[in-house]
DNA sequence: TTTATTTAGTGTATAACGTACGTTAAGTCA
DNA sequence: TGACTTAACGTACGTTATACACTAAATAAA
């Protein structure tokens, strides 16, 4: 029962933007949530963080907790810290988001959650406290950096296509993008790696597959670039 | 005396990174910390975040105190919250930075300052705390914002020359950029309006004075651009 | 009054990049 | 074998970025 009046002299949590691919949209990870306030809505994961903890520490806590992910991409985004956001007291609360490759999740109930679930990002349009807009600062700076550095790709399996890249694109961007411009562009860079193989089982011509070439990919990380689609 | 152990079961600050423009070099404002710890060295300004106060107020209230300013440019930038990073206990940061009119700063001691006085941002080395960190992280994140939207004009005075804006980008980027090519693009926003005046008293061709089309600005900072120069 | 000094102000040619767009190839399925 | 689906590819055009040097207008000094 950590919602003790006690706790409202100055307590600080963490919110965490949980972004994974599915079916070529964008989702978010939510909890339902097995407290109060809110009890049984759905919002954002999220805790105290504790007094021996390192900030950046606690949103990691919370990946592992609901998803049993460690070593994902994570990246704070905005600290929000209005007097009444919290019905219960002053809390401050820092929010950060994940990319996470949505096979490798195995969502399970914590301490925390009753239930966790994706959720389409672009449908939602209202979460308690003010996760709304925790998510939504999130999302511009998911599409902001995805256009200045190639991350994204941990939302993809090991091996992809083209297509699979394009597609991760279009979600994040939420808008089409011409397939001939893209694949130029992004095969310019010289981040992928062609890996002599194919889809197979498709009813269709099958792609080629392609991973990273993690060395490019950390210098360009390193550099940024600029990817405007 | 704010720095009593019983603050620290979890207590949040500000630090303040305030810039300025002065000779055509980018300045920060640091303060002669009057408490201990590093007592007597120069460090950000910053204060610890009162219970009934709105987050974003406490920085305004701590560029109030020391340079008389209000309504001015802030911008959150980043939280820092390593468990040791504050020696007396667990205080969490969130660091802004603002940018003033150097002329219209009356630096002047305050509680928590004995002294103030601008520095040359580029010789600084180090700071007390991780001070040094966060006025690094807001550095990079003014020269990524002069690059996306017409910000900065916050540093000159109303009416101004183009070589006047010039310096600026190029005090902030911390290089050199071409004359020709600078106006023309700058001017191609079309944000600045010519005056019909000219710089009086100087020893060489006067230069003409622009000051900024408020409603194009506003429009440019809201849907961003792209200034790479 | 002339000359030196300083900064303002301007244009063009070339290269790089963004954009728009249609057809053939290689698989599966009925 | 024909229908269907997605993969793969190149070019012409317009826009933007880049590199670069001289004349203009003021004051200061001789």
């Amino acid at each position: 029962m950590p919602f003790r009046n006690s706790f409202f002299k100055s307590a600080f949590s963490v919110d965490n933007v949980i972004f994974g691919l599915q079916e070529s949209k964008l989702k978010v990870l939510l909890i339902k949530r097995s407290e109060v306030p809110f009890i049984n809505e759905w919002a954002l994961p999220g805790d105290l963080v504790r007094t021996d903890e390192n900030l950046r520490d606690a949103p990691k806590r919370i990946l592992r907790e609901i998803t049993g992910l460690q070593d994902v991409y994570l990246e704070q985004v905005h600290t929000f810290g209005k007097v009444d956001r919290h019905p219960l007291g002053r809390v401050v609360t820092v929010g950060y988001y994940s990319l996470v490759n949505i096979d490798n999740v195995k969502p399970r109930a914590s301490s925390i959650a009753s239930k966790v679930k994706w959720f389409n990002v672009f449908d939602l349009e209202e979460l308690p406290f003010d996760h709304f807009e925790i998510l939504k600062k999130c999302i511009k700076r998911l599409q902001n950096s995805v256009r200045e550095m190639p991350i994204g790709f941990e939302l993809l399996p090991e091996k992809f296509t083209l297509s699979d890249v394009q597609e991760l694109y279009e979600a994040v961007l939420h808008k089409q993008l011409d397939k001939r411009n893209f694949r130029k562009k992004f095969l310019s860079m010289g981040i992928l790696v062609d890996v002599k193989e194919y889809q197979t089982g498709v009813a269709h011509r099958p792609a080629k597959l392609y991973k990273f070439e993690t060395s490019k990919y950390e210098e360009f990380k390193a550099k940024g670039f600029n990817f405007e689609v």
